[in-house]
DNA sequence: ATTTAATATTGCAATATTACGATGATATAT
DNA sequence: ATATATCATCGTAATATTGCAATATTAAAT
C-alpha cells in the first residue's frame, strides 16, 4: 500500500516513538563499555518491560554484540545507526521553499 | 518520568511512525503550491483517515497556512521542519566508538 | 548438582492507534 | 436560497502497544 521507503522510515520512527526507547538508545550509545544490566535501574521500568523495548530496538538491527548467556553484552550497531541517520537526513533535506 | 528531550523526540518520532504520515509529509513538502485536497486520492485512504493523520502532523506544528473554509491551504512549516531535523541530527550524532 | 544472577517469555489488563461510515460544518458556485 | 465540494468530527470496530507479575531459561559460581 505504501512505498518501501515510507514503510522503512515509519518502522524506524516507530522504534523511536517511545521515550523509554529513546532513553535506552541514548544511554547505550553513551556507555564506554557495553554492559547493559543496569538499564532497569537507569530507566525505571520493570525488567520485562525493558527487555521488550530492547527487543524492539534489536529488531531494526540497532544493536550488536553477544546475545547469549547471563551477562549480555551489547551496544549500538554503528553502521546501522549511521544508516538510520542517513534515512532521516534524506527525508528532512527535501522540502519546497515557495509556499504560503 | 522521562526527560523533556526524550519525550519530545519520541513525540516527533510517533508522528513519523506511520507510512501514511511519512507519505503525506513527503507529498506536501514536494508540492509547488499548498493545495492539499487531492491527498485522499494520492495516499489512498479515506477522507476522515487522512484528516486524522493531518491533525497529528498539525499537532506538532509541522503545518502552516489557512485552516478555514472549503479549500484549505497548508504546507510545511519550514522553521519547525528544520527544528525537527536538528533534533534528530543531535540525537544521532552522539555515539560512542569503542565498543564490541 | 545447586544456587544465583541476569535476561527472556508468557499471559493478561489497560490504553492507544488506525480506519471508516455517517454526519456536520463551511465556503463557494449556481 | 440551494446545491456542491471540501474538510472536520463522532461513533465504533479491529488491532496494536505498553506495562507488569509470574514463570522460564541460561550460564556462571559455589
Amino acid at each position: 500500500m505504501f512505498s518501501a521507503t515510507h514503510n522503512e522510515l515509519a518502522k524506524i520512527a516507530k522504534v523511536m516513538a517511545h521515550p523509554a526507547r529513546v532513553a535506552i538508545l541514548e544511554y547505550i550509545s553513551k556507555q564506554e563499555n557495553c554492559i547493559c544490566n543496569d538499564l532497569v535501574d537507569v530507566i525505571g521500568l520493570s525488567q520485562p518491560t525493558i527487555s521488550q523495548h530492547l527487543n524492539e530496538i534489536k529488531k531494526i538491527g540497532l544493536l550488536k554484540g553477544t546475545f547469549e548467556g547471563k551477562n549480555l553484552c551489547y551496544c549500538i550497531n554503528q553502521e546501522r545507526w549511521e544508516e538510520l541517520q542517513q534515512s532521516f537526513h534524506l527525508f528532512f533535506s527535501n522540502i519546497n521553499r515557495n509556499c504560503c
